[in-house]
DNA sequence: GGGTGGGGATCGGGGAGCAAG
DNA sequence: ACTTGCTCCCCGATCCCCACC
């Protein structure tokens, strides 16, 4: 018994004499180069398709030194932010005929993390996209010379160069606007944990709108994106019972601290107004709706992979703006009770 | 201004000129042959990683004809479960050196589906992995030649060659004969979309521990796995009253069930039991918290990725077994009221 | 002078054959 | 016998130069 021995696959050469022509004529084929008469062309299509032809991606590559692929980078893959816009640009890359490498990780590990894209880089990708959650993935890759241009999902500017996003600080804002306008005074936060840029974009729209309004502006609780951190948060802040709203930075800590309220018999939103950012599926149908803030994953994951035609010259494409977010009111929140602080 | 001009990555030869030896025995190195004084497999380890070496993909693939590369291709990816599944695979090559190209999609289009294989085929891959979630799309790859190995993560096995999957059948029936033993008999079913191999398992399972039973079966409601529909589902429910308990075929659709509940005044689990299936992160923190069956995506990644080595014969790798699933009995579920049917 | 072919270099490694320390 | 170096070809394309109709 030999080996199995998959067919070989056929050369460019094969095709050539299949066609009659020489090796130079069908590269020239393939690579829609002017100076090859109509029948010709056609002759050598048709040998092209009876072979069932492809060129090899790796000969192609060691030689362009370009490979029609892009690297994705995906940190926090298990949280919906990162993995939606992921999804989206991966759908985006294969409409514009690219191909994506994808390297996901849960957690930012600054080693890894360039050890992913310089991997990549070495895969030939002709550019690569990071969808960053943490400052330090942002400088893991914007520090070193990749070679190749980098489109980062990001949602701080500070020191980078191409990038995108969703305007977090917008969307935290109207919330918390939302709630002063409703008459709440005393207004707490639920942050994301420290080094997430979303977190401290939350964080300081909500900070803002307090001091704009010239509220107190109490520490803020951390919590690290889970609905357990939330539940814990949300316990404490159920004991001190010293606010008529909450903001939190995600739907899914939310979750767990409305949890908590319930556990402690406070009611949402006759106690407590509380308010999200994401717009889960499920967010909806909670009891009661939970008030949020929706983004445009499918916008952004489009947005990034124009930002990377537009840095290969493939296209012209203007740097995308902000993508706008949108306040979703629901019933976990209403005005405060009259018999409260 | 000349060309922008990527700085040429090293090569074998400037590694070995580096280390003082020649090409040759850099190969042997990176090759782990034998016949190489451990001096000197040191020397050139020290020139490896000053000069950060690492060999092109597209040379060695090109010699070799094998490209360290695996194409992914997945269905339903906006669900938990395989966009779950695919970022632990991800993990799962990546820590077998392996590269993975992604093709998402939402839906199960099955031009769409062999049009990515076959653009994946093109890249070389040396396998496909298939995570599916309706039969067709099972069909649409298992029925063509590919040239590559095919493993598929589905649960079902009709003329699927290499696969592996969770235990469907058996945490539904658990999930079912846990709602009999307290007491319940009429137990109704909130199932998956039609053509999705996950709902069918599921709601085979309920059927068959009803039919053991003795208990009446009646006609499964059917919903498209969104909230939405889950909340649609459970309003005409709510209205018949004729039961005790609800088995939902996910945790998405069980929150609208319950939703449609507490607008109906019907409590859970006092008037209703619910029982989920999933295990979001959140189903613990609703109120009340989801019963429901919990899933292993990072052992199933890690079994697709094992299967593909063993396809590929570079390891020695049984099939893989059907991975358990788990009951997670929470506060949604309690003996049937004495007063209700 | 537009179309075509021939020959050869090149990309970055893998590997064979052989000589030499 | 073991280790190492040298030379040369191979993988499958791109692309350049030059000649030929």
């Amino acid at each position: 018994m030999s080996e199995p021995e998959r067919a070989r696959a056929a050369t460019i050469f094969d095709v050539a004499r299949l066609a009659g022509v020489s090796h130079q004529t069908v590269s020239r084929v393939l690579n829609d180069l002017p100076n090859v008469r109509p029948a010709t062309r056609e002759r050598v299509e048709k040998a092209i398709a009876q072979l069932r032809y492809v060129p090899s991606p790796a000969a192609r590559a060691l030689v362009t030194r370009r490979s029609r692929t892009i690297g994705l980078v995906v940190t926090g893959a298990h949280e919906r932010g990162p993995s939606s816009t992921a999804l989206h640009f991966n759908a985006a890359a294969r409409d514009a005929r690219y191909a994506v490498i994808t390297a996901s990780m849960m957690r930012t590990d600054v080693a890894e993390l360039r050890a992913a894209a310089e991997l990549l880089v070495r895969q030939n990708v002709e550019a690569i996209v990071l969808i960053a959650t943490d400052r330090s993935g942002v400088d893991a890759l914007e520090g070193v010379e990749l070679g190749v241009p980098l489109v980062t999902v990001a949602s701080e500017q500070r020191g980078v160069r191409h990038r995108v996003t969703l305007d977090q600080f917008a969307g935290a804002r109207a919330a918390v606007e939302y709630l002063v306008e409703l008459g709440h005074r005393e207004i707490r936060h639920v942050a994301g944990p420290e080094g997430s840029m979303d977190a401290s974009e939350r964080a300081r729209a909500w900070f803002q709108v307090l001091s704009d309004r010239g509220l107190v502006a109490r520490e803020p609780m951390q919590g690290d994106w889970t609905p357990e951190s939330g539940f814990e948060r949300g316990r404490a802040l159920a004991e001190q019972r010293d606010f008529t709203a909450v903001f939190v930075a995600n739907d899914q800590m939310a979750i767990g601290v409305m949890r908590a309220f319930a556990v402690a018999g406070l009611d949402v939103p006759g106690d407590v107004s509380v308010i999200g950012f994401d717009d889960l599926p499920e967010s909806e149908f909670l009891s009661p709706p939970l008030a949020t803030v929706r983004q445009d994953f499918h916008g952004l994951g489009g947005d990034a992979m124009a930002l990377v035609l537009s840095a290969l010259g493939d296209e012209a494409t203007p740097d995308p703006p902000l993508r706008p977010t949108e306040l979703v009111v629901r019933g976990s929140v209403a005005p405060p009770a009259p018999h409260l602080p």
